[in-house]
RNA sequence: UGGGCCGUCGCCAAGUGGUAAGGCAACGGGUUUUGAUCCCGUCAUCCGCAGGUUCGAAUCCUGCCGGCCCAGCCA
């Protein structure tokens, strides 16, 4: 708890505690079932449910529900699976705007009564005209001064669906002249004849966001009521709701900065084009910052909670290098996945020292410092496959440019022997094809002899007993780094290598055991994930989560 | 140009009158059967700018400059 990063959130709820102004603090997230949670919200729900877990409190989820036209249980469904995924569980069950419709309504029928609100004729059109502009004041509605019986009668008919949608709005009666546009009265309920996914037929009228979450918050005695701010001007009609109706708790609102990462996009309406357009293979798919894509890229909650509090939380509104992310993600990957060898692109070597047939299994760790991983068998065959990067035929290149196999030369099979490469086989086309050379006897897990000087290590699979695969390579989505930047000309700025697949790729039999979403470290290569739907026991696909920090290509 | 908010190292971010934490990145060096990891070291005399108050300011005051948000019967 004190080693949490410190905040302004978390010295604001230190404060209220220590004060005695709550004995326990309720925190919400609130998500609108409209879409797939992305990283923002991650950075959210950590935020929202870490506050809660660090206080010693309890955080609430309520799907902000009121607008039914954009609404599905599939999002509903998902959004619970993410949080979950994250590792936090909510207060009780999971919460609706939609459970306090009645109290809602009560709600707005009090301030009918009291004067504060009215039944408005103007259409959308019209009131857009009535609100005025950022610098000139609005004007009052005509029908600003119905009586409270007409106002009483007209919102029953409202609710009746005896008016079309449309044709009036309960507005809250406030200061059309006000500097702040939020507060010339801003609409309470509209008619929308739509059924909705929790209440289905029962209502034909739904109230405004604003109208809804404080009055929840207060419902629910979420004493905390965390967004982002770009709802700080709604603060003030938050807060004249709280005062004007008789609620049972007063929550207070704060605002802190929505996370930005370069390279990503983070709005609804625009991961949903890439999902309608087919531009990426659904909500889930690895490339999409969404919480599910990013789950089945093989990112891991703990390296998303971490990135969060790497972050930290303020009201500067900033954005985020992805490199940070990469960072977490590549920490706890390092700290946890299996290590194995996998060659993405075959290249044959032929052991002309070795009998025919000929086999040994070396041992080798699940990960250099955790014994807990256990160990691996390795078999070692007269043939074997190394990446096709790993040879070059020249050997001229110098050894600290080019540290893998050169004609004429040692490297060491990681695990394995030191080997030397004598002769190039190429077909017709010129291309390498095969590679044969001699293994160094007794170099396994001893050093080199006198005059063998290996140019590095390199990863390797048997040819015979390795087991074919796919490999999925993934990169960033988007070239540039600010595709939000502009409008709506996004899609320009995709980068056309964000997937590429490799479908011959040879792993080492170990692998064959590995669980859907399981992580390893393909050394040399990466890390990756076995995807958790299209990964199966004889046809294993693996998605690249990410690749191993590189820096030697700068360097020489 | 009405209102609200923000401005501390390339990026994120602590700090709330007592003389600039930390992380990422970067750059040196060491270890290494992963060009990874790990380890050690370097990296803001300065806090958007200009004045002022004070023994003393990134922190208080004034004035500028720059950026973000708001004119949905979306959230």
């Amino acid at each position: 708890m004190s080693d949490k990063p410190s905040n302004f959130l978390a010295t604001i709820i230190e404060d209220d505690l220590a004060k005695g102004k709550h004995d326990k603090i309720v925190t919400r997230f609130p998500p609108e079932p409209n879409g797939y949670l992305h990283i923002g919200h991650a950075k959210s729900i950590c935020v929202n449910f870490g506050l809660a877990e660090q206080f010693g409190g309890v955080c609430n989820l309520r799907f902000d529900d009121t607008n039914p036209e954009k609404e599905e249980q599939e999002y509903i469904d998902s959004i619970k699976a993410d949080i979950h995924w994250l590792g936090f569980e909510w207060n009780e069950t999971e919460k609706y705007t939609s459970n306090y419709f009645d109290t809602l309504y009560d709600y707005a029928v009090h301030l009918i009564k009291n004067g504060d609100a009215y039944v408005c004729d103007l259409s959308g059109d019209q009131a857009r005209e009535y609100r005025g502009t950022l610098t000139e004041p609005g004007r009052n509605s005509p029908y600003r001064d119905r009586t409270v019986e007409e106002n009483l009668n007209l919102f029953e008919q409202m609710r009746n669906g005896e008016l079309d949608e449309g044709s009036c709005a309960l507005r809250a009666k406030i200061d059309m002249a006000a500097p702040n546009m939020n507060l010339r009265d801003p609409i309470l309920y509209r008619i929308r004849k739509k059924a909705h996914h929790q209440t289905g037929n029962k209502w034909c009228i739904y109230p405004s966001y604003d109208f809804a979450h404080g009055q929840s918050d207060a419902l629910e005695g979420v004493t905390h009521s965390i967004c982002t701010l770009e709802f700080e001007d709604h603060r003030p009609l938050y807060d004249w709701f709280i005062s004007k109706l008789p609620v049972p708790a007063v929550p207070r609102q704060y605002e802190f900065a929505r996370l930005n990462v370069n390279y990503t996009i983070t709005s609804k309406r625009k991961l949903k084009l890439l999902v309608d357009d087919g531009v990426v293979d659904g909500w889930d798919d690895p490339r999409m910052p969404t919480i599910s894509g990013m789950r089945r890229r093989g990112v891991t909650p703990s390296s998303l909670r971490h990135f969060s509090d790497m972050v930290g939380t303020s009201r500067a509104g900033g954005v985020v290098d992805l490199g940070m992310l990469d960072f977490a993600i590549r920490e706890d990957l390092n700290d946890n996945a299996p290590r194995a060898m996998a060659v993405l692109d075959p290249l044959k070597v032929v052991f002309t020292n070795l009998p025919e047939g000929h086999r040994e299994v070396f041992t080798a760790p699940g990960h250099p410092n955790r014994e807990d991983l256990g160990e691996r068998e390795l078999p070692f065959t007269r043939e074997i496959y190394i990446d096709r990067s790993d040879f070059n035929e020249d050997s001229s290149l110098s050894r600290k440019k080019f540290k893998r196999l050169v004609t004429g030369e040692w490297v060491r099979l990681r695990n394995a022997y030191i080997i030397q490469a004598d002769e190039v086989i190429k077909n017709d086309a010129g291309e390498i094809t095969e590679i044969r050379a001699k293994v160094v006897e007794g170099t396994v897990g001893s050093d080199a002899p006198e005059g063998v000087r290996p140019r590095g290590v390199i990863h390797w699979v048997s040819a015979s007993e390795g087991i074919p695969a796919t490999v999925r390579l993934y990169d960033r989505l988007f070239d540039t780094e600010t595709p939000d930047r502009g409008g709506d000309d996004f899609m320009q700025y995709l980068n056309p290598e964000s997937l590429k697949v490799l479908t011959g790729c040879v792993v080492e039999p170990s692998l064959a055991e590995g669980a859907p979403e399981q992580s390893y470290q393909f050394e040399r290569e990466g890390y990756f994930v076995i995807d958790r739907y299209e990964s199966k026991p004889d046809a294993l696909v693996f998605n690249r989560t990410i690749g191993l920090k590189e820096v030697w290509e700068r360097k020489v």
